[in-house]
DNA sequence: CGAACCCTTGACAGAAATCAACTAAGGTGG
DNA sequence: CCACCTTAGTTGATTTCTGTCAAGGGTTCG
């Protein structure tokens, strides 16, 4: 594995903390391997043989039921996926699959579960990065079921706005359709919803977004910390 | 704190590997207190100060946004929650209330944060317990956005029976109006979604549901071991 | 006995999905 | 370099699902 990148992994608060001998044992097994796009890299309901790291890339977790699918989450450098599944040595939930060409690190699972059980400090933030994510997933639910798909859409766009710095004008970190799969609507809703967001302050231009009139937007989407973040990932 | 539960606590997953001294350091500082029904215990966006267990009856996480409101679980005993936000010392997602009277004992916030950074064993049982919430609310969040009203119900039916050792029939275990809101739905679409079950196997008499086609039902529901289950708590 | 409250039912409205067609953009191969 | 093909996205027409509003029946509890 490209020595590069671990300075890098070792500065995720999953890592930080702990024993370095115990990272290096961690990093020592793991592999570091780069997928082109669209390929899929897990199967909900197979085993968790591997921790997964993002270093470039992005990737999208699906979960398919009958002939449906849905996005749950779409992760990005640099952080971690499949942790709950990896520590509880259970089948994943969900699927996955490279949105671009996609950089990870694949550490295997039986490794992590035997040094967070000798090193403190990485239970400790392990317990951190899971409690992280089952608030994510907390509000995600509040999300669907509060809100109408509209709702949904602007409040996903101020939060996008506020992760680019609060500036007006931003460009979509998805495809449409994931993200309309992501927001529990289809293709066509996103599209519509979109250009019915033109009347409160948004208007979309392709991939790039523009925000008119934040507080007709705001007015709208309600955003609130208990819903849309902050990402609290510490 | 009457003594009596324990060795009751003691037993859960989450104490049960703890050492000795820690347990009882925890339980000292502990409250153990009954309340009547409908009494909200917890306001969404308050500080985590207390890890909370229900001894007996039930308690009902909700949501608010605007003047809606939505069920996002139903505890029942042995159980805790809210452990993620008292891990991160984070405001609570979800407000909590009793749906009946309710025993439950109380633990500060602090004192779980102070004995799970010196016992390596609850630190495990910790990251358990939080995975296991993780995955239940991933599977909700599946469940919503992979099917309609009508499945989700009889999938929840299914579920319950399965719960309740396979048996036909079964009594509910919560108002359906609590239910609706779980399965998310208004009442009056739970009420019609389950009269319509009557040519899919399921028909509800007040409370008490029985099964008279589980091939159907399942044909409908296609229950799932990666949406329905089983919950899979240690 | 009356007053809430839960649940149900009916009529209706609104939201979102579906089906189908069409445009535009990007990539491929001749 | 251009014709072609694939795919993302849009738009329109329509259906289906679910929510809303309103009213009534049945229980429970004071």
């Amino acid at each position: 594995m490209r020595e590069t990148v671990l300075p890098a992994i070792r500065r995720l608060p999953l890592f930080r903390s702990m024993a370095e001998e115990n990272f290096l044992a961690l990093t020592r097994a793991a592999y570091d391997q780069t997928f082109p796009p669209q390929i899929q890299l897990i199967d909900e309901g197979e085993s968790a043989d591997f921790l997964h790291i993002v270093v470039e890339g992005s990737i999208e977790l699906f979960a398919g039921w009958q002939e449906r699918e849905t996005t749950l989450a779409v992760v990005r450098p640099r952080s971690t996926f499949i942790l709950a599944a990896c520590m509880r040595d259970a089948p994943y939930l969900m699927s996955a699959r490279t949105l671009e060409k996609t950089r990870l690190i694949l550490v295997p699972s039986s490794d992590v579960r035997t040094i967070f059980r000798t090193d403190g400090e990485f239970a400790l933030a392990t317990i951190a990065e899971l409690s992280a994510g089952y608030r994510g997933m907390v509000r995600h639910a509040k999300d669907l079921k509060l809100r109408s798909a509209r709702e949904r859409l602007a409040a996903y766009l101020l939060c996008q706005a506020g992760a680019a710095g609060d500036r007006a004008s931003f460009v979509l970190p998805m495809e449409k359709r994931v993200l309309a799969s992501f927001l529990g609507m289809t293709p066509e809703s996103l599209s519509r919803a979109m250009k019915s967001l033109q009347a409160d302050g948004a208007v979309a231009d392709g991939q790039r977004v523009i925000i008119t009139d934040r507080p007709a937007l705001e007015a709208l989407a309600q955003p609130s910390p208990l819903i849309d973040g902050p990402d609290e990932d510490v």
